[in-house]
DNA sequence: CAAGCTCTTTTTGTATGCAAAATGATGCAT
DNA sequence: ATGCATCATTTTGCATACAAAAAGAGCTTG
């Protein structure tokens, strides 16, 4: 009858999204050793399973692996951080222009709604709200190209560029701004307008960028991470 | 004194390494079934790091994973060979850019160099030759672009695009147009023409890609990944 | 003969044990 | 004290043992 099986969570599953998590929000420091005596403690689960989220996440990037002496979380340098959004920008570029080809009105009525609800949470100030629609907008984008690849990869890269969150702030006038450049991305999606929207997600990330840069470059107060 | 240690090799990076050339070079077909026990003999490893390598090509894409049944080799469909290219594609492009500004000297004669090697090949009819050359400069000219990110992406990526050069082989048309295009790209890299050899390259692998959807699609004697 | 049931075998997922490498502590000589 | 050799401890890497799930064989029943 019941053939919705709630899928039988594998242990070095689950470790992997909570391991992944800890690195994302920075529970686990740049640079942190991970000691799997440690983590399989914290996550409840034997070594074997914990291994294997370890070379997962290595895969991704979030983690170095040291040959006989373990691994680390992954530094958070500039020229990393750098690197990545120029790989995103080229990414979502193209994603824009596939989506406006293959985007449905569907599709694009969610993208609207959660740009609404992003203006929301821009009035009210909340940060973290903003920064949730923010995340949603863009994902949604990247899932309307229709392009599976595409979506995997953005997400992979994507996760480096988070953990950037903890380290930084935003400034108002850099968030004003980003509000601002995503009603023009919404408006160039609506349209359909394609070479446009490439060129506005292009910049768009590349403003992020510059603010996430000076943000960690500063240590300081400001998170580009958000727009 | 010798600090050079020869990198005490591990066996499941050893074990990663041989599996992913395995797939890649059609020796386990898209689809077929990763039996433990099975590769465990052919590798002369346990199963601890065999595993440990599974999960590290499921991270890549080259392996599906299916709870409490093993993995399988991630089929090759139209549509995941057609979304590779894609994103390959907008990577290529934002390598050539950079590479534009980034190139050293030393970089373009080592491309230049290739650039005859493969024109040899080409001469001579050795296709195998000319796969070898023609992957090499791609690569390095993703690896002049200095972003270590882009690079390691389009690594991956690259993995599920050779695995159909098992499936297909190239015409002799073909072959001589990307040998032009090819004459092209490397003018334009010369010339540091950022803008054009963005477009060059996008029109190259959009080529590369209609010649191998076409050659997998009718099963038939067409390799597009050659050129 | 098809469909389903039970029992066996195989395969996967996880935990644990053991050996090698790395880390840290102790003592010694300078 | 400082540098360094030696030894104990810890940690990693790998193999194996055990349990649960899946796959398959053979029987039964409609």
């Amino acid at each position: 009858m019941n053939d919705i099986a709630l899928s039988p969570r594998l242990l070095h599953e689950d470790a992997t999204e909570r391991l992944r998590d800890m690195i994302v929000q920075g529970e686990l420091a740049p640079g942190a050793k991970l000691v799997e005596r440690v983590l399989c403690e914290r996550l409840g689960v034997s070594r074997t399973p914990l291994r294997e989220a370890i070379k997962r996440l290595a895969s991704e990037g979030l983690v170095a692996l040291q040959p006989n002496r373990g691994a680390i979380v992954t530094p958070l340098t500039l020229a990393t951080v750098r690197e990545t959004f120029e790989v995103m920008g080229a990414l979502e570029a193209l994603a824009g222009q596939l989506a406006c080809r293959n985007i449905t009105a569907a599709q694009l009525a969610e993208i609207r709604a959660l740009h609404f609800d992003m203006l929301a949470c821009h009035a009210r100030g909340d940060l973290a709200g903003y920064f949730r629609c923010n995340q949603a907008i863009h994902l949604a984008i990247v899932a309307a190209s229709g392009n599976a690849t595409l979506a995997a990869t953005y997400r992979t890269l994507n996760a480096q560029v988070r953990r950037a969150r903890y380290l930084a702030n935003l400034s108002r006038g850099r968030w004003d701004q980003a509000v601002a450049e995503h009603e023009e991305i919404l408006a160039a999606l609506a349209a359909r307008d394609g070479a446009r929207l490439q060129r506005l997600l292009s910049g768009h990330l590349g403003a992020k960028m510059t603010a996430v840069l000076a943000a960690v470059d500063t240590g300081g107060a400001n998170d580009g991470a958000y727009d």
